[in-house]
DNA sequence: GTCTATACGCCGATAGAC
DNA sequence: GTCTATCGGCGTATAGAC
């Protein structure tokens, strides 16, 4: 199952609510995903019940992504505390990603080919939202640190989650077969050697 | 304007159509379009005018994608015959790419932003279509020929588009403030290097 | 608070006059 | 072949019975 939203446990209808939606958005999109079809299934015997739990159909996507994205800016909190150098904080934070894309894979959807903008106007894009501009303090502390090339910051990010989000939406997408923990150690290596210093060289 | 949709000269109002479709599906998605929409943009005094070149709003979207993947498609045809190795016809590709988000970019986000599965069923992920799949025969001509390092094809391209494509999406949400053509050779020499077997070493 | 019934709007599509 | 009128259906949302 979807990982219980990652870390919200089910306690209501409302999280059934959020989980059937969740699955039924990232899997036929939001536009062809009715009411109806999230009460169906959520188990619900009707629509109405939703109206119990959120005002809109709206509503029910907003909530997802701010669980979404509130949930990964505390494990980017929580990476940035536990690691101090930036080599070190990217790999946990790519490492999280990956074992994500395989153990949830309806929330990366979300995150990472939805086009939610459609749906909540207000939508960031995604190097704006507050969870990824900590991505990108991390690359500029590493800079500063000598760490990572002395590049454009947001320019250095969007190389790097270039080649970390494209191997995991071809995974989701099945264009790469195997699971996303099985391309983890590659897709590090390439992205990280793009935006290092020292790079190694093949 | 859109560049004649790239290659095809405007002649009736079939092509007010999709000129106007495009931009409407690109700037606000498919589903928020309506074909109210569409014929006000195309100039158009009746909806109903439109079903004179369509048999449904379906079908303008199909058309549009299949004429931007076939132009794509000579395009890089070309570049294939144009060029002998693979270092120069990645190099001409990717110049293409950014030519485009500057001069067509509701093109390019059709190509890189819609999630053009939603309402075209059929449609097959990007690496998957017929001209990118071209992409990978390159990376793998590249690699039997030791320009390229020695890694499954497919993972290569991935990578290599994965900084260019991403980088063309940050230009496209606005993520990134120049256009497109001024993050080029930074974005190649990245991408290549990515994949290079002698990587320039920094 | 659960479910039935229904309202209401929007949109895709068609019929048919001219 | 152009435009008016309108249909039919779906999907969101609400009212109200129990």
């Amino acid at each position: 199952m979807e990982q219980e939203l990652h870390t919200i446990k089910r306690t209501d209808e409302t999280d059934d609510i959020l989980l059937a939606a969740l699955k039924l958005f990232a899997e036929q999109g939001y536009f062809n995903t009715s009411l109806t079809d999230i009460a169906k299934a959520a188990g619900l015997t009707t629509v109405s019940s939703i109206y119990q739990s959120f005002n809109n159909k709206q509503a029910i996507a907003i909530k997802l992504n701010d669980m979404i994205f509130d949930s990964l800016n505390v494990s980017i909190d929580d990476i940035r505390r536990r690691n101090q150098k930036a080599s070190e904080q990217l790999r946990s934070f790519v490492n999280l990603l990956f074992k994500l894309t395989d153990e949830a894979p309806n929330i990366m959807r979300f995150l990472l080919v939805m086009q939610t903008n459609e749906f909540i106007p207000q939508q960031k894009p995604l190097l704006e939202t507050p969870a990824f501009t900590k991505v990108v303090k991390i690359m500029q502390a590493g800079i500063r640190a000598g760490e990572i090339r002395n590049i454009d910051p947001l320019l250095a990010t969007g190389f790097f989650l270039g080649v970390i989000n494209n191997t995991l939406r071809m995974v989701l997408s099945g264009e790469l077969e195997k699971n996303a923990d099985a391309y983890q150690p590659q897709a590090w290596l390439a992205a990280w050697n793009l935006i290092a210093k020292k790079s190694t060289c093949f």
